[in-house]
DNA sequence: AAATTATGTTAGGTTTAGCTAACAAGAATA
DNA sequence: TATTCTTGTTAGCTAAACCTAACATAATTT
């Protein structure tokens, strides 16, 4: 199903952390999503819109906000992106946690997927786990 | 010299085209810069306006585009940190040439320098070059 | 030198992604 | 239940970075 394709990279950190709300507390509100992001509230609103338009959440009205089975696979490669390059950084380079974090959101939407493969794969012949596995398993439920 | 600060990326790939232009051609041009960047003459020039206000190109009407001191190593830098991304994609992971150009160009800009430092350590550590050296010798010319 | 072509510029518009101020709805409390 | 506080929404603004159409200047060719 495509929904007038291109999710930007704001949209993708916004699928990212309703994935993670949704795991920590269960539920996801416009407040607790601009707190994370550190933005104001109207401009979770407005991205919310957006994302509703392409199927990838719901939510009515004064209501919290849901995945669907399509924005949750999105998250969950956004996710896993995001921990190889965390893995990566941290394990193999040496990157203080905080910094890692940091690249790691900068970098997570954009790289071609035969990078993260290749990446991956560096990662597993290193046996530099970092938890990928366990993610990995984790992924393919939500294929 | 501090010019109201963000230099932002796509300025930054401005910076970068305009320095491999003048080490290719001798010159720099609108024309050039719009075709390398696959870009509108028009947003060329609005972009050159700013890169002027921050002190970082000089540019008569009409005439080509010069980097001032600031302006090029500035480039340089950036372009230093393609490199390194690029040698490490490939040679390390064994991207393909295409994607890693791709890749590199995405990332250049943002990561952290501790990140950057990293990488270039690790590299200089399996040995793998990738005209590493030359590129750093290149650079302190310009520091 | 006039005409043509190439190059540079201006004006004005669009989209994305943020913002503040003001208001509305819902939840909690006195 | 009336009040207050928290949360969600709307309206309207801004800035960055692109665009097209139209025009101006410069360079080249006839």
């Amino acid at each position: 199903m495509v929904h007038s394709l291109p999710v930007t990279s704001s949209l993708q950190d916004y699928l990212e952390v309703i994935l993670n709300l949704h795991q920590e507390k269960d539920t996801a509100r416009v407040t607790d999503i601009a707190d994370r992001l550190d933005i104001a509230k109207p401009s979770v609103i407005q991205a919310l819109t957006v994302l509703k338009e392409k199927g990838l959440i719901r939510q009515d009205r004064y209501g919290p906000v849901e995945l669907t089975d399509e924005g949750r696979r999105y998250a969950m490669k956004i996710r896993h992106r995001h921990k190889i390059i965390y893995g990566f950084l941290t394990q193999v380079l040496g990157v203080s946690p905080q910094v890692a974090e940091e690249d790691a959101c900068l970098v997570e939407h954009d790289l071609n997927s035969e990078t993260f493969d290749k990446l991956l794969q560096f990662m597993l012949e290193q046996d530099i786990d970092a938890g990928l596995k366990k993610e990995l398993a984790w992924q393919d439920k939500g294929k």
